[in-house]
DNA sequence: TTGAAAGCGCTAACAC
DNA sequence: GTGTTAGCGCTTTCAA
């Protein structure tokens, strides 16, 4: 086995508790003994043992991060930002995937219930209620999904959706599809909100689908029968695979169809068109979810709801509608 | 604090250790004392504490996963692919990015240590000796390195390479470049083993660069210098940042210059011209790695190597060599 | 300022 | 087949 606290009081001539105190309130041991202790356990190369730590304190100083797919390019700057943000107050990240599967996200929570100190959950698709009941076994806090008692960070992608429409209707369109996504979504529904709100436009709903590639090709058919010439897509993914799908079918984007994706996930790639897009504030969400986690670790905070921004970036794949 | 194996004991009239019993070694308990403690333990919402458990049996039912970058999509199948092996084999993967920095990764390796059975370090740019000496800290497989003491899987990427340049000679090509990645990179050495054994061609050796777009942004000027007619780049990341670079000088992909990535991250995207790479095997490699990690956690084997096979997908950003 | 001792939740001999 | 007991590595009273 590794070397233990019980090394270090040996070899420096202490007690446990001393080494103990040393690393856990330094300020409670003579400046002479520290130094010994500290000398002592350089010398043996002590690491504390988190899980004895966990034993005694509660905390694991672990976090665990929950998305629906690490493969898509949405989450991983979410990721690295709050993996960074975590590292900086001294915890680490544990991620996991549901595959888009509910049931598989109930389980990874619970099963992260015990070996970590609070859950981010990333665009959930667990019922409201299901989150709500699982918050009484760990802390826990939602990036985009709205609950009355669980802290919340939110990409206000409804102002995009709305700022998304409203270009479309500039450029002249007057009938619009919002290709939306998984029925558990929250962002999904915010969008159908701003579209269901949007008054220059007419709007069709089709959905709701998969957010991937598949997703948008799949919509291909109906959006084609819907004789709209502009597109929302509930994500970048979709609107990928439905530029994709409209090629096969002989229809050009933009000069057929505009298409406005959401995510901002394809920046400096080869794609054309190049993507229209709301670009999603994810690192800053990240970071900002993991000070909101901790802090509702430490401290019995009412629910807090961040609020961040998102923008339209116009690329190619909206022109004006066809004649 | 939760329900613990005591509460489980006192509402199912029995010792703790028959609870323990009960989970660790059903077969060891009375049928009916066995139901009557399942009974109470699911009654009482009983979950064991892997914490606790760690410290007794040594075993944290956790593995590390650590990765270059997360952002690049080189390493989103890989690690889907291990967490569900994990999962099926009744253990979690703790992800962590390094963003290529190998004295974090050096530290998240014994930040690990103590909270997981082992290690798989995916890409490392950490030195052999470094990695060597971690090992006995804890148990490492390696994902695309080669040591003599730590078990690895491996993509053979060098096969990939010698099949790339065959593709360009028979294509016309005499002279390419590659691209070569970052120093401490094994696929990158072994490209250039592949390059240097070549015959038909000659190789223009260029780099070491940053496995990302902006590398291979940075490597076009060098490229068109080279006076070559293909190039043969570290990853998709590397080929498509070049590409761009080349477009915006003029040079066009594959009509004055073929190009050819690795990794294969860019399949059924809008991509134009749709790259030419060689496919890494990431999932089964993903698969693969946690075996051997489970492996050589349990069993003192000695060090296996799995070699998975790579192979060319040729699309458009190659073609004959201009007149 | 330091030591002694109890205990976190669980497992693993060993004894009955 | 089940209970007893000691202890994993650490923190945290409480005394000294």
């Amino acid at each position: 086995m590794a070397v233990t606290i019980r090394d270090v009081a040996r070899a420096s001539g202490v007690h446990v508790s001393t080494v103990s105190r040393t690393f856990s309130a330094p300020h409670l041991v003579n400046a002479e003994t520290r130094i010994r202790v500290l000398a002592a356990a350089d010398d043996l190369g002590y690491r504390p043992n988190r899980a004895a730590q966990a034993l005694t304190t509660g905390r694991t100083h672990n976090l665990g991060l929950i998305v629906a797919d690490i493969a898509n390019p949405f989450f991983p700057p979410l990721i690295k930002a709050a993996q960074a943000q975590a590292r900086i107050r001294d915890h680490h990240v544990f991620v996991a995937d549901t595959d888009e599967d509910p049931l598989v996200e109930k389980e990874l929570i619970q099963a992260f219930a015990k070996q970590v100190d609070g859950v981010l959950l990333c665009s959930p698709r667990l019922a409201d209620r299901a989150i709500e009941r699982l918050s009484r076994d760990v802390p826990l806090v939602v990036v985009n999904r709205r609950l009355k008692s669980v802290p919340a960070v939110l990409m206000d992608v409804g102002r995009g959706a709305t700022l998304a429409i409203e270009h479309l209707a500039s450029l002249g369109h007057r009938r619009i599809a919002l290709v939306t996504g998984p029925s558990g979504s929250w962002t999904s529904k915010e969008m159908r909100e701003a579209a269901a709100a949007a008054e220059e436009v007419d709007v069709v709903f089709l959905g709701p689908n998969p957010p991937t590639g598949q997703g948008g090709l799949a919509a291909v058919t109906d959006v084609i029968a819907s004789e709209v010439t502009g597109v929302l897509a509930y994500n970048d993914l979709v609107a990928i695979g439905l530029i994709e799908g409209l090629g096969e079918r002989g229809v050009r984007v933009p000069e057929d169809l505009s298409v406005i994706g959401v995510d901002d996930i394809m920046s400096g790639r080869l794609n054309r068109p190049r993507l229209t897009t709301i670009a999603m504030p994810t690192a800053a969400a990240g970071r900002m979810a993991v000070d909101l986690l901790l802090q509702s670790v430490d401290e019995e905070e009412p629910a807090t709801v961040a609020t961040l921004q998102t923008s339209l970036v116009v690329r190619e794949s909206t022109g004006r509608p066809p004649p």
